[in-house]
DNA sequence: TTTTGAGTTGTTCGA
DNA sequence: GTCGAACAACTCAAA
């Protein structure tokens, strides 16, 4: 009895930071499980401010209003190096343990690891995955998969477990005269997010189940249909966790194929865990002795939404608008700059690292390097996507172009994927375009058959 | 150790 | 318009 009281007199720190929930929340259970109270905080350390664009930083201040609100207003929100916080922290309130939900990432694994350099008792409990990166491996000699679907499979054979409960009281203390610097962070003018914290992200989940995830398999690809999941930001942010998604899907062939985007995330997660050098170097290294062009007007176009192809434009601008692409639209726009105007892959993972409210690191990085062909899987070398066919596939009627690009509204769907062949293709001041691509296809192909076998 | 089959998402060309 | 073949060679996983 006496020493039960004794342990229980403790303290613990649960440090939310990319798992932004508090159902399906292991930490938050160990943290309730070793203290009377515990004290909720999520540090804005200047490297986590300083690598996220403006459209990511307003989302996370909505996610941690959201989160203060469910917690009753207990959330402590303090800018500040996270070591030096959590210190004054555990002293001020004579806490005795920090949890967390482990991280794999190089940045949060690296940071993880100072905190307990520096004497802070993290306790991890869970990870943003179904499966945590490194726990998958090859039967035969223990090593990681390089190829997806073996991965996939044995994956699954792995298995997860079922979703944690939610607690039904969260015995929280409240800040009091300080702690509450929630930032102020606004949207550049014209842009437009999607609602941000763990209630939002269930009603999406709810939506896409009775809405889109028994078409998902074919309706995923057309990009101005609301058929994919849209969870990205929300899975980003840890405001839902992949096992409450997996506890729902069946077996059918649209629900398969769901199943294995989450596994994607989680390919990538692993992959990158065991090679981090692979967030800015190419995972197969010959790429890097390629012929590329700098990024100058041309990639400034490509930003910005002017190459003068329809379905990329339109694309690229939906992301400055929403901080969200369409996934079959990020691969044309990542081909178009790789293999089109030749600029290596990173600057446009960059790009996308500015932009996108859903950034995930390992996702981005071998998304991008999929794309370009240094990737995991050996990649074809003539799988160069043709961003008029694309379109024209893909968006048939051209209403994901006209909703994004104004200039090409008046077109008809037979005009608005090659507005250089329409007589009035031009009238609203659309742009030229900058490259012709089956001339750099060419030139794509003639670069990698230099590098061949080298 | 050797062998064999397979590898997210495509495009073009010619019949 | 539709359809199948061709487009390199290599690496990986597993038998």
């Amino acid at each position: 009895m006496i020493e039960s009281a004794m342990v229980k007199a403790a303290r613990s720190i649960l440090w939310f930071r990319r798992d932004l929930r508090l159902s399906d929340n292991p930490a938050l259970l160990a943290a309730i499980d070793a203290g009377t109270e515990i004290v909720p905080v999520f540090i804005l350390d200047k490297s986590l401010i300083k690598t996220a664009g403006s459209k990511r930083l307003a989302y996370l201040g909505q996610s941690l209003r959201a989160l203060d609100e469910s917690l009753d207003g207990a959330l402590h929100v303090i800018s500040g190096n996270y070591i030096a916080v959590l210190k004054e922290l555990m002293q001020k309130y004579n806490a005795t343990s920090v949890h967390v939900c482990a991280e794999y990432e190089p940045y949060g694994a690296a940071r993880d690891q100072k905190c307990e350099d520096a004497g802070i008792p993290l306790v991890r409990s869970g990870s943003p995955y179904a499966v945590a990166p490194g726990r998958v491996r090859k039967p035969s000699d223990g090593t990681p998969y390089r190829v997806y679907t073996p991965f996939y499979k044995a994956w699954c054979a792995h298995g997860w477990r079922a979703p944690a409960v939610t607690p039904k009281v969260i015995p929280s203390i409240k800040p009091e005269g300080f702690g509450r610097e929630f930032p102020e962070w606004t949207l550049p003018e014209g842009t437009q997010l999607t609602e941000a914290g763990e209630k939002a992200a269930l009603k999406r989940f709810k939506y896409f189940q009775a809405n889109a995830l028994d078409s998902y398999d074919e309706d995923r690809n057309f990009s101005a249909i609301d058929g994919t999941s849209k969870l990205s930001a929300h899975l980003k942010w840890g405001e839902i966790h992949p096992r409450t998604l997996l506890a729902q899907l069946g077996e059918s062939k649209a629900h398969d194929v769901f199943r294995k985007e989450i596994a994607w995330r989680e390919f990538y997660a692993d992959v990158l865990f065991h090679n981090p050098h692979t967030e800015h170097d190419y995972y197969a290294p010959k790429f890097a002795q390629m012929r590329y062009d700098k990024p100058e007007e041309k990639f400034v176009a490509w930003c910005e939404g002017r190459t003068g192809y329809p379905f990329v434009d339109a694309a690229m601008r939906q992301m400055l608008h929403e901080g969200w692409m369409h996934n079959r639209t990020r691969m044309v726009v990542a081909s178009f700059l790789v293999k089109d105007l030749h600029i290596e892959w990173q600057h446009g993972a960059n790009f996308f690292m500015e932009h996108l409210v859903d950034f995930d690191v390992a996702s981005n990085s071998h998304g991008w390097q999929w794309t370009a062909g240094c990737g995991t899987d050996a990649s074809p070398y003539y799988r160069i996507f043709n961003p008029i066919e694309q379109g024209k596939r893909f968006d048939a009627n051209g209403d994901y172009i006209r909703k994004y690009v104004p200039e090409l509204a008046h077109l008809s769907a037979d005009e608005i994927h090659e507005p250089w062949l329409a007589a009035q293709g031009y009238a609203q001041g659309y742009a030229v375009r900058i490259v012709d691509h089956a001339t750099e296809r060419l030139e794509s192909l003639a670069r990698l058959q230099e590098i061949k076998s080298t």
